[in-house]
DNA sequence: TGTTATCTACCAACTAGTAGATAGAATGTC
DNA sequence: GACATTCTATCTACTAGTTGGTAGATAACA
């Protein structure tokens, strides 16, 4: 019933996220989506009347995607370091399949040019990073797995942060940034 | 001589770097500056033709205050410990004074929509901050004071990350986070 | 027949940028 | 010193293109 309508919804939100994690929630325009696609823009109107719609849609899949990643059997049942390279991972496929960077580090910067349910959720978004983050880090060093002076969600805000900003420097400068950060976030776990 | 005219010029540099931390790039418009300094756009257009040409101007001092900084004689006889301070200072005043993220930050996530120029001066500008933070990091653990695995330059984008993240998280969230992580970074060059 | 989804054809507001007038200051020339 | 000229910096007034968004016709579907 839904099919074709639920197809055309779906591909405007992987058009328009992709857009916004490459060029920022202020660097794309409903026809650079119709153009992609090759429909027009009204259509889109006619999916998301505004564009916070959209890019709301674009946020709150993001965090259903994360959650059931953070849910999934495969994931649930991984020892600490293969989950931590898992996760890497997710940040990863946004810098080997577009020069993108990652949702959270977009939406943080354009945060201020936000309509409000897009900064409610942006703040969501980051909340359910951190706290997965600090949850991790907590029962990993509990177990013995990791080491870090400090408390866990001191410790989740620089795994986070080197995340983002790994991934937008190495974009940038066009060198193998990323991979060295992520190296780096592994030996201090470690030490 | 040029003394009115350096003076608006000025002004409107620094307008225009306000406007760019706090909305990026793409986030401000000519009619914003004129707005904020009671002038005409044409006037703008004056001294700047072109908004790349404005963008850049703001870079480059950016660079010039940056490395200024770095050659003050206050700050290179400094101790290791206060000079990180101090240079976690120059981040922390963004967020003091106003709801902004670092010029770093801002443009890295714009990066695919600025024009030619203002990318590579952008490359600059990342790699002055880079290469700063590798070279004190480097010296200061020979010297031992720092104590860190790996080598310098991963410790150094981890450094910088967390300056970044945190102040955009901490934009977010509206919490204490940028010392918070600060914090953790001095813990993890410690430990 | 009513609903869903798409289209064509608009619109007002805003974008970066241009052309040309004008006022005042600096400079050159007699 | 007086006068003309050039330069600097600003203004008013405009443009072409883009933005997000709307109205209404039309087709496809259930």
């Amino acid at each position: 019933m839904r099919r074709l309508t639920d197809n055309t919804r779906t591909k405007i939100i992987d058009a328009g996220e992709k857009l916004l994690l490459k060029n920022g929630f202020n660097g794309f325009s409903y026809a650079d989506i119709a153009l992609a696609l090759g429909i027009k823009k009204s259509s889109i109107h006619y999916h998301f009347p505004s564009k916070a719609d959209l890019g709301l849609a674009v946020i709150q899949r993001a965090r259903q995607r994360f959650s059931g990643w953070c849910e999934r059997r495969e994931i649930a049942a991984m020892a600490d370091w293969d989950k931590l390279d898992r996760f890497f991972e997710i940040y990863r496929h946004y810098l080997t399949k577009s020069e993108s960077v990652c949702l959270s580090g977009a939406m943080q910067t354009d945060f201020t040019t936000l309509p409000k349910p897009m900064q409610e959720e942006t703040k969501g978004l980051v909340s359910d990073l951190l706290n997965w983050m600090d949850n991790f880090l907590d029962k990993g060093r509990k177990r013995g797995t990791f080491s870090f002076p400090g408390i866990s969600c001191d410790q989740a805000v620089v795994v986070l942060a080197v995340m983002q900003g790994g991934l937008q420097m190495n974009r940038v400068l066009d060198s193998p940034i990323f991979d060295m950060a992520a190296a780096q976030i592994r030996c201090l776990l470690k030490s």
